[in-house]
DNA sequence: GCGATTTAGTTGAGCATTCAACCACTATCG
DNA sequence: CGATAGTGGTTGAATGCTCAACTAAATCGC
């Protein structure tokens, strides 16, 4: 406080703008995409998938949380729509009287293996089909970079 | 359909998470800070920032839907939020009688006048300071791309 | 001109997320 | 051991977003 502003110069407000624009346009496209074909939105595909790569196809509550990103209120209230829908159970944590363990269910994993294939296409074609190999190593430099910065 | 899904390799699959990571972190982080210290969410920042632009401060609601990439919805609900907050006024269009105009009041010029300068720093801090000159070029030139690809 | 189609914008219902408050259990430290 | 602080997770209220349906006005086509 007290200190000027380093307000952004016109090539920072170029680049912050299409940022923005960017990165709204292809969450969105992809979240409609797959509330459309799969019913569910992004963020809940991403915990689905979360659990089919861990061990046992089951994760804690917490850790679950931090590999999507989310708050714990976030995936508890996520987690009560998954059970509701059949595709994740909880589970008492054996080791810790306080934790809950998410386990996918089979028809969780069948959901998931059939909604793979047509967002994954939509990956590819909103995100990688418009970039060259050097702008996609350079996209993950420079988010890689980004998440040790604001998560550090 | 019935063609092959172009699953991700690894690099790919490395890239993708980790710009999912760095945006949501970067929204989340800029949407949370926006919120404690201006009392509105970034969306709301973003029509008011589009708003004080333009001449007159003012503009058709479609035409700053497209600015600020959001549905006709959207910005209606957003629009009926910011005029109780009595920081925009509608006004019907004098030349399309179906046609509103949205219209930046003073108090909502000196909110945003105040929330301006912590939010820049806020921009300047998780993005701009974490990236080298080049990584910024190379952001603008990816973000521009990739907004051409989606809404063309 | 006049009916059919588009365009501008709003509305309400349903869903997702946030924040703060909360309970239950664990770890820490005197 | 016992008090205190911290952690894991849930809940409810408030807010914002999406989708579909709707009104009203402009435009198109003949």
């Amino acid at each position: 406080m007290g200190v000027m502003t380093r307000w952004l110069d016109p090539d920072e407000q170029r680049t912050w703008r299409a940022f923005l624009a960017a990165s709204r346009a292809l969450m969105d496209t992809l979240d409609r995409e797959l509330q459309r074909d799969a019913g569910m939105p992004h963020a809940y595909y991403e915990i689905l998938v979360r659990l089919s790569e861990a061990p046992g196809r089951r994760l804690r509550m917490s850790e679950l949380a931090d590999l999507t990103g989310s708050s714990r209120s976030r995936l508890s209230h996520a987690a009560a729509r998954l059970e509701a829908a059949g595709w994740i159970r909880r589970e008492d944590c054996p080791t810790d009287r306080r934790g809950q363990i998410a386990a996918l269910t089979d028809d969780g994993f069948a959901v998931l293996a059939a909604a793979a294939p047509g967002h994954v296409e939509g990956v590819r074609r909103h995100l990688f089909d418009a970039l060259s190999p050097a702008q996609v190593d350079q996209l993950r430099r420079i988010s890689e970079t980004l998440v040790a910065h604001l998560t550090g």
